[in-house]
RNA sequence: GGCACUGUGGCCGAAUGGAAAGGCAGAGGUCUGCAAAACCUUUUAUAGCGGUUCGAUUCCGCUCUGUGCCUCCA
């Protein structure tokens, strides 16, 4: 089997700025540098926003599983991000509210953190908030303006495109070329700019503007896409390796990112492999909050008209998809997604109290070849993170496992025991149930089980009895508060 | 209008220049007080038209379809 050194080695990413396939090199051996562009905290997190996360936990959790020393950097946007309105949405769901801006934000960067705990993704290495970095973004705007990139225009400073233009190629990420930009939807036309592609590195704000610091251009607030390039910068160097989003931050936001730090540094890109995520559809159009066209986690329970529902599920149900792809979420897709990971899981519990000392020792290594599975289980998700195609290998070892386990080498199970932990809990980073009751499990918990079983054991007194009726009543009230029971054969 | 991506059974979803994974569902069966579960067996697919090739679902071109982006978005 190869050493894992050997399976470093073999990763490939698909680079949104080539196009191609390419094998992941870091700039510092053992070493990797990630960042994600986090949420705005104006809002509670929709199943679309989670995706993005749980795909960039899964890179992390694999890259730190291939030995390298990641530091993964997400940031929190407090301020900035402005609405098509050009009204910050921060400020504005604050006036909305009835409190400070800074509660709001308070209040969804907790509700934001609690959400991906609930979903198992761990926390990155460092979480800078735009607000924490106001210095470093008027630092960079004046060398911005220094090596005229960037124009003051009435308190107010932008982005300078077409002198960018005169030295760097503008559109290398998202392939777009200045010229062909037809603005059809955005009415608003900022006259103060010289070109109408420009784009705001800080803002003005207005005289009831509470969100705002004082700047060499007076009071105002930065531009959305100078916050991602001076703190990734700032933690992960002037390049690093690789820099993750949804697929709908591609362009302007990337793409402005790129721009801002190619010129600020003079540098060939500001990361050398940009992935991005792919969009989770609702009735086959993208989750958004502004459209309506979005569900919740909390959603789940009445949309899919389920009474309980492990989170894990939900993980599972996006793992289950490559995350390049678009995917739709339907009840019908999270209710296969169950089924499918019941499965699994049941397949680990056997093998997790499976004696292997009960089997004898034999000569079958052709019943299944456990060295050839593994590889391919690395194969998969050194393709691009191919966790579809990780999952089949899974399934196909939890056949066997649920089936065939006497047929397997006795050396084998332990090894089998290990890899599956390695892939379902440490990379797919799915949570162990026990751990999950143990967590949610109290006093009156406690007593419900109880109850349960006791009502359990009395099914089956009256099943010896042939008491059919009273049998297939207490089958039957269980199963309406979600307690499944499937009899085996009595006598 | 421009750019990017996509199209595989009833559904989800892999792979591949040389017999098209896996799961769910369906069908038949075993088992069973019944239902379910479990197990065994099993039907069905590469959007269309060209090109390259001994051979294309895979590579190339065109058409069609769907999605995303084009200054709110993960």
């Amino acid at each position: 089997m190869d050493k894992i050194s050997d399976i470093k080695k073999n990763l490939k990413i698909y680079n949104s700025l080539t196009g191609k396939k390419e094998l992941f090199i870091p700039i510092n051996k053992d070493y990797v540098g990630i960042y994600v562009c986090g949420p705005t905290v104006y809002n509670h997190l929709h199943l679309g926003n989670c995706r993005t996360f749980i795909s960039f936990d899964l890179v992390f959790r694999y890259l730190k599983h291939l030995g390298y020393k990641v530091r993964y950097v997400r940031n929190i946007t407090d301020v900035g991000h402005l609405e098509s309105d050009l009204e910050d949405k921060i400020f504005k769901k604050s006036r909305l509210e009835g409190l400070e801006p800074m509660e709001i934000v308070q209040k969804y960067t907790l509700s934001f953190h609690n959400l991906l705990s609930i979903l198992n993704v761990q926390p990155p290495s460092i979480e800078p908030r735009a607000t924490g970095h106001i210095i470093e973004q008027i630092d960079m705007i004046q060398k911005l303006i220094k090596k005229k990139l960037a124009y003051e225009m009435n308190g107010s400073v932008y982005f300078n495109l077409k002198e960018y233009e005169k030295f760097y190629p503008y559109g290398i990420l998202s392939k777009n070329k200045t010229n062909q930009l037809v603005n059809k939807k955005f009415k608003i036309t900022i006259v103060e700019k010289k070109n109408p592609q420009d784009f705001s590195l800080w803002k003005k704000a207005s005289s009831n503007h509470i969100m705002s610091w004082n700047s060499p251009w007076g009071k105002g607030f930065p531009g959305w896409h100078i916050e991602c390039t001076v703190m990734s910068t700032k933690y992960l160097g002037e390049t690093f390796d690789i820099h993750g989003g949804g697929i709908d931050l591609k362009f302007p936001h990337h793409e402005c990112e790129l721009a801002q730090s190619i010129g600020a540094y003079n540098r060939k890109s500001l990361a050398h492999y940009w992935m991005h995520t792919n969009m989770l559809t609702l009735n086959g159009k993208k989750m958004s909050k502004s459209t309506g066209n979005s569900l919740g986690i909390n959603d789940i329970y009445s949309f899919c008209e389920k009474k309980s529902f492990s989170p894990n599920i939900f993980r599972f149900f996006i793992l289950k998809s490559h995350y390049r792809s678009v995917m739709n979420f339907t009840k019908k897709g999270l209710i296969h997604a169950e089924k499918e990971y019941t499965k699994i899981i049941e397949s680990i519990n056997i093998l997790e109290n499976f004696n292997s000392k009960t089997l004898k020792e034999k000569n079958n290594d052709n019943f299944f070849k456990i060295f050839f599975w593994i590889k391919k289980c690395y194969e998969s998700i050194n393709d691009d993170f191919n966790t579809p195609l990780l999952i089949s290998n899974l399934f196909k070892v939890s056949h066997i496992i649920r089936h065939n386990i006497n047929e397997i080498e006795k050396c084998h199970i332990n090894l089998l025991k290990k890899y599956m932990t390695h892939f379902v809990f440490d990379i797919l980073g799915l949570k162990k149930e026990e751990e999950q009751k143990t967590k949610s499990s109290s006093l009156s918990d406690n007593r419900l089980s109880i109850l349960i079983e006791r009502l359990i054991k009395f099914r089956m007194e009256a099943r010896k009895q042939k008491n059919w009726i009273l049998s297939d009543r207490i089958r039957k009230e269980l199963s309406h508060i979600g307690v499944k029971l499937h009899d085996e054969k009595l006598f």
